[in-house]
DNA sequence: TCGAAAATCATCCGAAAGGATGACGACAAC
DNA sequence: GTTGTCGTCATCCTTTCGGATGATTTTCGA
């Protein structure tokens, strides 16, 4: 049942969704309207189709990447209480790794640039994070610049470094 | 590179994109071919565009969702090779640490090589390394180079990566 | 619902890193 | 003495990073 709360009950969501239906809905309309006012070719309900078909194909990708990405967010967060308390008696063998949230906060390190030290701990390059997290690479260098500042850093191998020092990376 | 790699090289993503393709080709096929054998009523454009709607936008819908999953399933993959290997070079805390020889030998880098390796994973740049070592820039370069190359790797974070999968690095 | 924090994106610039290629001396092995 | 490897250095060029700054949008808590 949380999951459909996460996803319905959020205002986020409803509002992505509220826009989608309207833009639907407009889109019907147009579609009427013009075939009133402007001469309809011969066949054209395959190419309204296609079009329609692609716009809302289009649409829906975007409104999945984005109901999952929230989704993300939120297990995060409730993952990171869910570890919090048990780390003390963590076994080092197999656990999914819990960063040092207590050096994260006093260093104001926030979650997303946090999961973008990750990355770049991996070996990706900037525009690789930004494909892989569906943003734009100026964001992640944002991040990055961010990041390496709280850090004390200079390079990213720098960082690296720190992070896995304070324990902020695995 | 990697990130587009991902998600368009990935062979399951690519069927997914395939039968998407063909959903909606068939669609348009079965509408067009409809239009001559049944009675079409009036007003159907919309009727069929509210259809080829949203049934493009759950498969939207369900695509991005599956992009996303496919995604998570790959990382995660990653992570685990991440923490398998290291787990058996470990060093129980006290060893100076020993390079794994074999698999330097294997992929033939060098000694100054590794030496130039074990830096950059401490974070130096190239500059601070050639003053280290008593030698110019280009040279570090040059091994640099040249391990990157025989490591596989594209960057120093993915070589300070594959360094330490491979116990070259501590 | 208001404001702070976080996330996003952009542009500009200089520095660092990466890639290709050529060259030269030292040294060991054949 | 020839060959091959290694270390050294250089030049030229492209790409990536890092830093500064400003703006907008989202998110979240009071």
């Amino acid at each position: 049942m949380a999951g459909g709360d996460i996803l319905l009950h959020n205002p986020i969501m409803k509002r992505h969704v509220l826009i989608f239906g309207l833009v639907g809905g407009l889109l019907i309309a147009t579609l009427q309207y013009t075939e009133y006012r402007f001469v309809i070719i011969e066949h054209s309900v395959e190419l309204y189709s296609a079009l329609v078909a692609i716009l809302f194909a289009t649409f829906g990708i975007w409104l999945g990447l984005r109901i999952t990405r929230s989704r993300e967010t939120i297990r995060e967060t409730v993952v990171v209480k869910e570890v919090l308390v048990p780390a003390e008696a963590l076994a080092p063998s197999e656990a999914p790794f819990a960063p040092n949230t207590a050096h994260q906060q006093t260093l104001g390190i926030t979650a997303r640039e946090l999961e973008i030290l990750n990355l770049i701990a991996r070996g990706f390059s900037n525009r690789e994070i930004a494909t892989q997290l569906f943003v734009s690479e100026n964001t992640v260098k944002t991040h990055c610049v961010r990041a390496f500042d709280k850090l004390g850093a200079a390079r990213r191998t720098q960082a690296v470094l720190r992070g896995k020092e304070l324990g902020l990376l695995p």
